[in-house]
DNA sequence: CTGTTAGCGCATTCAA
DNA sequence: TTGAATGCGCTAACAG
């Protein structure tokens, strides 16, 4: 039809026929149909982020980055959860391929490379986000978890802290590994031993931080620092310490990863390693984009952002035996 | 073609032609294309859920409540955000026609009908959430705001606070107004001067929350308690007060509706009228999923839901003059 | 049990 | 400047 051309101000129309088809348009309350310009155009202007949980607040300010990202360029976005699990991941992939999305924002359950392989053999454009893959031919952006750990962990060997207790996430994680990583760097570099038994992986969630926290209490000397690998843990960790009868700073230390925006605006507590979210969001948008408009991107590219180690109430001296 | 019996599991197919149909599909890796599924069938399989603010938590818990049910039943979700603009939820009600949803869940913008009727019109079935629209012939799912307010009220009532004021959200949306009308009865029923100067409308927002508690901080007598409508109205007023060198609940009280969550599961401070808004969403989406499957469902349903009232330490009594 | 025909609503291509 | 034919990938309805 000639309808279309007018929709879509592609070709030449006169202004008489033009302005006849948008009164017919406004008077019949016509909506073009999206689905069909899709299958024909082969895009679908529809993007996914699939993360772990949309509940956290880390991911729903990242998803928040993605999307002024996307909308800025007229693209909409979907969001996925996996709940950390590879099978929801694999389900929700198929279901974005089925839907045929112009590209996917992944933030992976696992460092397995091959759900961004499944991605690629079926040419839709992946951008990596906030873990690392095992294969490194994507685009990716996230922050050094390593180094963040790292920091983290000098700030509390400063404080004096010598047992301090690694409550990190599931060890199929990247970020999980590498903040297990950085603690480890720290230690060693202190020249003191890694304990094994100090190192704990559970979910990142609450639940997760409970479990963990009632694990590390349970040792024979108890430690006098937590360092937990997310906002979640954090929580689920300071629970089970308050329930044990022992004070935040005053009995043992807490420092974490990840900021929690309302409890930071109310009460700014817990000393932490703060990642960037919304601009990962954003950039991490931005490199998708540049994939699917300019056609010369070269090379994949690996943005890591930098992070703010912030200092404040949770973490103090040693306590006096 | 055959294979479209092989994957719907429709019609009879004999054993051998199914594992060959099987067997390719495997090796060509096919994924069926849904749009060209979508545009034959006229339905989508796919829900909006649409709402001011996804990074707000009592709306991700309510989309998690959303999504949940919606997977039940093997239905996508996709979430849009309006900002509270009346004009971006316009815009994104059309993208959803465009679309072809299935259904909406609308958290209106304001208490127009107009929206709702745009997209019967559309013949896309509604459920209005947690506010009200002014035309009722909708299916919806909410708390009862009055109700709250006036027992939050009460409450504060009863603690001896006579100059309450109310920081609530924009005049346009039904909950502001709603929970205003609870605040005017309690006071009214308690025999007292509903004082219209420290009654105050504004964005539902930390920055609204810091405005309104500046303009009741600046009243020539100062309130001794503050009513926020929502979670982000409370962080944001807490903030003014505690700047302005006022502890709670020591020199002021503070209640609110909505909880906070992380902060709740740290340090539960904040007397609250707590929604629930996991159930919301999963109620919602059957009252949805309902209408879309069952053929018979009758009239319009309205679903209230009960809150619950928590005293925790942010409100006291009125201290000595 | 399997294949064929047709059309969902759109945009590209070519003709008028 | 406009219209007609064609096909995107799928499924419903019918034939074989």
């Amino acid at each position: 039809m000639t309808v279309s051309r007018v929709i879509n101000r592609s070709g030449a129309i006169s202004r008489e026929t033009r302005e006849r088809v948008e009164a017919a348009i406004a008077e019949l309350g016509y909506v073009p149909n999206t689905l069909a310009r899709s299958l024909r155009m082969k895009a679908t202007q529809t993007l996914a982020l699939v993360v772990s949980d949309i509940t956290n607040p880390f991911f729903t300010t990242l998803a928040r980055g993605v999307q002024d990202a996307a909308r800025a360029e007229g693209f909409n976005v979907i969001f996925c959860n996996t709940d950390e699990s590879e099978t929801e991941q694999a389900e929700q992939l198929v279901a974005l391929v089925q839907k045929r999305v112009d590209g996917v924002l992944l933030v992976p359950a696992a460092s397995s490379a091959e759900p961004v392989a499944y991605l690629k053999r079926h040419k839709i454009p992946v951008v990596v986000l906030d873990r690392r893959v095992e294969d490194c031919l994507v685009d990716s952006v996230r922050c050094d978890s390593e180094l963040g750990a790292y920091q983290l962990t000098r700030l509390l060997l400063d404080l004096g802290h010598r047992r301090i207790a690694m409550l990190s996430g599931p060890a199929t994680v990247s970020t999980a590994v590498d903040r297990v990583a950085g603690y480890r760097r720290a230690l060693t570099e202190a020249g003191l031993e890694v304990v094994a038994g100090l190192i704990f992986h559970g979910a990142y969630s609450p639940i997760g931080g409970r479990q963990m926290a009632q694990a590390a209490l349970a040792c024979t000397r108890r430690p006098t620092a937590f360092f937990a690998a997310n906002n979640f843990i954090a929580i689920g960790a300071y629970q089970q310490l308050r329930e044990a009868g022992l004070r935040v700073p005053e009995d043992v230390s807490m420092a974490t990863f990840d900021e929690m925006p309302l409890t930071t605006l109310i009460e700014p507590f817990f000393t932490v390693v703060a990642q960037p979210a919304y601009e990962m969001g954003q950039r991490a948008m931005q490199l998708l984009l540049a994939r699917l408009t300019n056609t010369a991107v070269g090379e994949c590219q690996e943005v890591i952002l930098p992070f703010d180690l912030i200092v404040r109430r949770s973490t103090g001296p040693v306590p006096a035996a």
